[in-house]
DNA sequence: CCCGTAGTGAACATCATGTTCGATTTATAC
DNA sequence: GTATAAATCGAACATGATGTTCACTACGGG
């Protein structure tokens, strides 16, 4: 039911460059990234790069987004929110599978589209758990929006740190640490 | 009692550079920014900018850091903490006279070095004051550094967030929302 | 097996970067 | 004020990345 029957060279093409970028991307900063190295890294023609894509950037974006996507279906496949706000146990744990993956977009210019995009999605899952929780007793001196933008920048915080510590830390003792940050301050909103 | 007698002109060219750089931030994304934009925008000689500086991050981060002087200076002039961890209320009152300034860091390259540096120097006071708020009695799950981001990605997300609704609430109105949402947690961790 | 689509690589124009240097202006010290 | 040292100017240049084009080749789907 793809309505993109795609070529397997295609797909095989665009594998390539979107792994050479994360590849490098776990080496040095994106601004210092050349086409030319992805090309080199990736065994790939230069006017094949731009077949595909307009910038560098356009391959950072599809990048994201397929990561993005990938989330989505880890999180909705599973049960649910564990604790009704975001699945946030399961999240880590699907990080750190993909280890190498997340780490190279919580820094630089990657994690700026992923705070966007995830604060984003975040925002609607949140805005609603918060709302059905316990009914509409809720503190608007504290919009819903910066609510959610809460959450989720905390939990990004969590991530980079995670990995700048080595990821020392279990999934289960990373969602304590944001379930006991997190949590009081959002009971606290609520009567 | 300064060791570095500027001259009159370096001093200017500096300003230039870095008013035209600031300008140049408001309109658009740091990196689509070219060093000939800066030297028409600031209306100085090609070679000049490179006697002062070896880059456009060069210049940003000399910048970062004459702005974190400005916050540093303008907070320890003042009394100190008003809720024992950070000054909020202070900075929100500050960030909110140097709008345009401030606006042109939060998002984007900017934020980046801006929150290294700006974390850097919060984790140091919040730890101390932490730890000298109620004994000893803290729960260490969450260690230290951790809590200190807590406070500070917190904080910039807020300014983030007052930012892109326009600066309509006042400091008064952020620093409520930065305490209910942070000090819950932080109490819950002092036993 | 054949056709169409995708990938190749070399050549090219363009643009930003960073360097150099002699000429010129300007701050500061005397 | 004038001399001296330092800063600015601006044009020219080498370099390297970007993005485009095109004729040629290779491969996948039917």
């Amino acid at each position: 039911m793809k309505n993109a029957k795609e070529d397997r060279r295609t797909k095989r093409t665009r594998q390539l460059l979107g792994d050479a970028l994360v590849e490098l991307m776990l080496e040095k900063r994106f601004d210092d990234i050349t086409i030319q190295d992805i090309l080199d890294r990736a065994d790939i023609g230069r006017s094949t790069f731009y077949a595909h894509y307009t910038d560098k950037e356009h391959l950072l974006m599809s990048q994201i987004e397929s990561l993005i996507h990938q989330l989505d279906e880890y999180t909705t496949k599973k049960g649910y929110p564990h604790n009704g706000l975001l699945p946030s146990l399961e999240l880590f744990r699907h990080v750190q599978q993909q280890r190498r993956l997340m780490q190279a977009f919580v820094w630089g210019r990657g994690a700026e589209m992923l705070t966007r995009n995830f604060q984003g999605q975040v925002s609607k899952v949140i805005e609603q758990n918060l709302l059905s929780l316990t009914g509409d007793q809720v503190d608007f001196s504290v919009p819903l929006p910066v609510v959610a933008n809460f959450v989720a920048s905390t939990f990004l915080m969590l991530l980079r740190w995670w990995f700048d510590d080595d990821m020392r830390h279990t999934p289960e003792q990373m969602d304590e640490m944001f379930q006991k940050l997190v949590m009081p301050g959002i009971h606290g909103l609520v009567v």
